[in-house]
DNA sequence: CCTGGCAGACCCGGCTGGTGAGTGCCAGCC
DNA sequence: GGCTGGCACTCACCAGCCGGGTCTGCCAGG
């Protein structure tokens, strides 16, 4: 009784190798063969779960899934689903419930998903258009997201490494004190506090400003840090200790501080879903708040062009294992990636077309904004 | 039976007539006297329930409160502090519990918060000291809060409306598109896409550029606006659209955008919290959601320069009626203000010098970094 | 005015029995 | 051989009940 179900397990805490065609549905793959019958029956069982949130038995079943047999032998499949390992009733003579390895399933099996409806489509396109700028267009992905599908959303900025610099500029605020602004073409700002050293006269800054404006300006983000260095090297001994501030100061705003920029919306959700215990609502909240290991999991799960899914186990950070991870990756110059975050419980056939909409939308408004 | 209690708690529910000595304790006011005793019996029964989170009966004020008496009379002492609207209790025999009523009394008597310990000082003064810009400041301020206490911590940046604009910058991101940059002198920077009219030319935009940095550069922010609109009328016809284009992006950015920037932090342990129940959690959580709201609560309990304390019922927005705000405002040119969140039933003493320390280590840190 | 004592209220945990949903199994039917 | 109806069984759930423990309110006496 306890072993038969070992290898599915076991399939599904290994998705990284078919990872390709995880999402698409294509290639049932190593999958244990099920006949139709099963599927349909699969199917309903998800399907009702997640509507109604309650353990469905095989009455349920036939009632709302029109194969044409009796309760009994919907019965007999059920018990095969669950030695499958795709299904488990939560107690004896309880419904079943999806496993992990059931929504799994039930993602591969599902055709495409369809196109988002059209009054969706619209609102998405609505919401976006009148961003006024890119860091304002991701904040309202992240709440059109998250409006969409009651979930946690997740949005992240594309990584400004690859993009170049429009602008260098270094700004006295105060004796002593500058503020060195570098502007990428994707609109993206970054600021750092300079601490000049004593005595640096307007003049100096001057100087320091043609300089930066001749060499850095147009060049690769991260081939900055590089020039920089050259830069205080062969210059004239009076702005050396100038532009050494301003490198030391360049280097990780453009390295690290670059990486965490994440939107996070619907936060409020989590709280409401039953699904997630106190315990697993604190931790999931906590790495809401780590926005380095939320862009980490986020662009990890984000490799092909299709949405992916993660759901409860398969995810590899501990505090996710309670929930799913719909994600997807968008263009914006560089690779940026958004999705939303909820109970494994969720309707995944609606939250697919939205991610996978509200990507396409994105990209759209994004040229929009850049010509 | 159920009357006598109605004037307390209609004093509870209209803090603001004496807004001004709540937070001091220096005039007892309008407050029902209580003698000594009352007063030592209703301080160990808070101190008991922020401590331990079960109702105190009178044994264990007797054992707390180091007053000579036996339990029987602790019992009429608490009969009465009940009659008066201080405590109450979850049912018949049970201990009690503080009320809204009974919290707001033992903050008033605490005769003045004592300074933070040594080694907490040293934290804040460690943590915010490594900040490399305003904004990362007020970030790292908001994670020692929420630290410190384990509470929610809520950081509002100074509105920008009275500080000078020190840098006004158009770049040009793409034909027919700029970014206006308009840096504050606290080291704010806002930034705002511009379309810039058809056959805009490079020398336009120099042009432009320094237009602006000879009439708006140094200026207050909130005068901007106005002195924008007079630009676009003198200017000469071929610059006047780019210029209407400029104030028409100068002028949201400058205004509503300014106001929501709100670093939130420790949200977590609201989850933790066995006291909020689902729902309340829910609704705080989007509370925190909505900056707007959020920096317009924080900014009504900051009107004086020690920390104000609002619990319960005293807030004014429904959702926060479930928790308490300890909030204090601070300098940085113009004022900002903090504070944290958590449940009524917090520990206010520590929490109150806690959140004055930090108010006073940001001023510090702050005229550091801006000299 | 304080105190010890005592009755009463009530939460809590455990136990019990009834109900209902859903299962597993089996014998019989097509 | 597969499907079906029927039936016994298993629990979760609910309500009621009981005993133990706690804390209160009250009272009479110091």
């Amino acid at each position: 009784m306890p072993e038969p179900s070992e290898p599915v397990r076991l399939r599904v805490e290994l998705p990284p190798p078919s990872a390709s065609d995880e999402s698409s549905g294509a290639g049932p793959g190593a999958a244990p063969e099920l006949d139709e019958r099963k599927v349909r029956i699969l199917r309903a069982i998800v399907t009702e779960y997640v509507a109604r949130g309650e353990p469905v038995g095989s009455k349920r079943v036939v009632e709302v899934s029109e194969l044409g047999v009796s309760a009994a032998t919907v019965r007999n499949e059920m018990s095969a689903l669950e030695e499958l390992g795709y299904i488990t009733q939560p107690h004896t003579s309880a419904g079943r419930i999806p496993t992990d390895a059931g929504y799994r399933r039930f993602v591969d099996d599902l055709a495409d998903d369809p196109e988002l409806d059209g009054p969706r489509r619209e609102l998405i396109a609505e919401l976006l258009g009148s961003a006024s700028d890119v860091e304002d267009l991701l904040a309202r992905t992240s709440s059109v997201l998250s409006q969409l599908t009651r979930l946690v959303s997740l949005v992240i900025a594309p990584a400004i490494a690859a993009s170049r610099l429009r602008l260098v500029e270094l700004v006295s605020l105060a004796p002593g004190t500058g503020l060195l602004l570098l502007v990428a073409d994707t609109g993206r700002v970054d600021k750092r506090l300079v601490e000049l050293p004593a005595g640096t006269s307007e003049a100096d800054l001057d100087r320091v400003r043609t300089v930066l404006g001749e060499h850095v300006r147009g060049r690769r983000v991260d081939a900055v840090p590089a020039v920089l260095r050259t830069l205080v090297e062969e210059a004239p001994s009076e702005l050396r200790e100038v532009l050494a501030a301003v490198a030391s100061a360049a280097g990780p705003a453009l390295a690290e501080d670059t990486v965490h920029h994440v939107f996070v919306g619907g936060q409020a959700s989590l709280a409401g879903d039953e699904a997630f215990e106190r315990q697993h609502l604190s931790r999931l909240l906590r790495l809401l708040e780590e926005r380095a290991t939320l862009a980490r999991v986020l662009a990890d799960s984000t490799a092909a062009d299709e949405p992916t899914v993660r759901i409860g186990h398969e995810n590899e950070v501990e505090d996710l294992r309670s929930a799913s991870l719909v994600a997807q990756r968008y263009r914006l110059i560089t690779d940026g990636s958004l999705g939303v975050l909820g109970p494994t419980r969720m309707d995944y056939a609606t939250v697919l077309s939205t991610v996978r909409a509200v990507a396409e939308q994105l990209e759209h408004h994004v040229t929009d904004l850049s010509r």
